[in-house]
DNA sequence: CGCATGATTGAGTCTTTTCAATCGATGTGG
DNA sequence: CCACATCGATTGAAAAGACTCAATCATGCG
């Protein structure tokens, strides 16, 4: 992937956040420091798999920190088709659609165990919380901006490599191995997310398998060429 | 649309802002209220057609309210591709994608003489602002979720119904005609927001024109049957 | 008035989708 | 513990949609 679009759409969170402390999850967003936040603050909430965190319409009261598992956002229409607006991880923050008009205007939906801290609105008052706030509110703007390019701009080869460049790139900043990792979403939902049907998302992962990029065993991804595999970004036909 | 799409995509300003001051252009987007905003506070600035507010990597010092004009927000990439990620007009807000890494990820260039007020970033730290820039920002990330879908989920019919559609909806929300405007932007620029080539965008408005939905003469755009055009949105294929 | 930019339209190509069949893994109940 | 049911993934073939290339047509500006 270019420079210009790895800068905007693959933001690196820069420090470990796995299964540590809420401190820790959240720090590396700039949500809060140390003196602001801490283990006890806040309530915390298990997601079980398949169950949703809040749904599109639902009253805005909080937001929340992922500490551990991993979340999809997703919105739908009455006409059935719906789109994946993101996937979430350990130390993001979600629920910050709310905040404009009231309600959600997403579904986040844990695809594994999960675990949250629910952060009232209230809180976010605080003086020291604004400018924190605004820079995961910013950033999120900016991941928009790249996903936007993504869908408007990119061929699907490009779209899937762009994708699992992004998610080694977030797991890497977790402490997890930037080669191998295991997806936690169906490929309906990857495509989804990429504006692809499942058997594309499927046919692009075979391709890059043929090609020797990474190798590819149902949910489990390790990649085996990240060079080769930034090219398919910016090398719409190989 | 589906009603659900137009909840997400197609915000509606709820009153007249059009070269009124900036009070008025600033408020229904709830920046701020009476008390904190008024004409002589902010800097004013005077933007001639073709040339940028801001360039992508530019430090980032305010955001910005358009007053009068109209702009394109735009990513780059050195491969030569560019993405169109939004059109502004009056009374929107511009800029807020730097708050968070400190300088600015897009370019903002205006399509035609503009004027916006410039707004220090310092000033938002006034207590009553929060609030208001955190619903500004909020509401452009759910402007997002509904172009993410937009160009995940719609075929080229349905982006450009939708595109009509909500520029009508803020032309009569500042109270130009709902069902005559000049369009700003050229076909290029909106095949690039909507991810279509600028033949496509050519083409659909052709056949729009045949089926009595518009009546398009070069920039000059006339919708004859809202009705018909909100169909094509949830129509696919009619 | 002529040039330059933008818009329209046509023809052919390519990508992606859709429909459909098969395969594989996972988990449940007998 | 195994058979079966279910869900997800893969793969193929045909069709559709959008893109590219290219020519022509407007419009506006110098």
């Amino acid at each position: 992937m270019s420079a210009a679009a790895a800068k905007i759409s693959l933001a690196v969170v820069p420090s470990h956040c796995g299964a540590c402390k809420l401190r820790e999850v959240c720090l590396p967003h700039g949500l809060a420091d140390r003196d602001l936040l801490d283990d006890l603050s806040y309530t915390r909430k298990r997601v079980h798999r398949g169950d949703t965190l809040f749904h599109a319409g639902a009253p805005f009261e909080s937001i929340y920190a992922v500490r551990s598992g991993f979340f999809k956002s997703s919105v739908v229409l009455e006409d059935g088709r719906d789109q994946v607006t993101g996937f979430h991880m350990a130390g993001e923050i979600v629920g910050l659609d709310g905040i404009g008009g009231g309600n959600h205007t997403a579904d986040v939906t844990a695809l594994e165990e999960s675990e949250v801290c629910i952060i009232p609105y209230a809180r976010l008052d605080e003086p020291h919380m604004q400018h924190q706030l605004h820079k995961v509110m910013s950033r999120e703007l900016v991941r928009d901006q790249g996903v936007m390019l993504l869908l408007g701009t990119m061929r699907a080869e490009e779209r899937v490599a762009t994708f699992l460049i992004n998610l080694s790139q977030r797991f890497v900043a977790r402490g997890f191995s930037a080669s191998e990792f295991h997806l936690r979403m169906t490929r309906e939902e990857i495509g989804s997310y990429l504006g692809l049907s499942l058997e594309t998302v499927s046919r692009t992962f075979s391709r890059f398998q043929d090609e020797g990029l990474v190798a590819v065993q149902q949910k489990h991804i390790r990649i085996l060429d990240v060079k080769g595999l930034k090219a398919a970004v910016s090398q719409p036909n190989e």
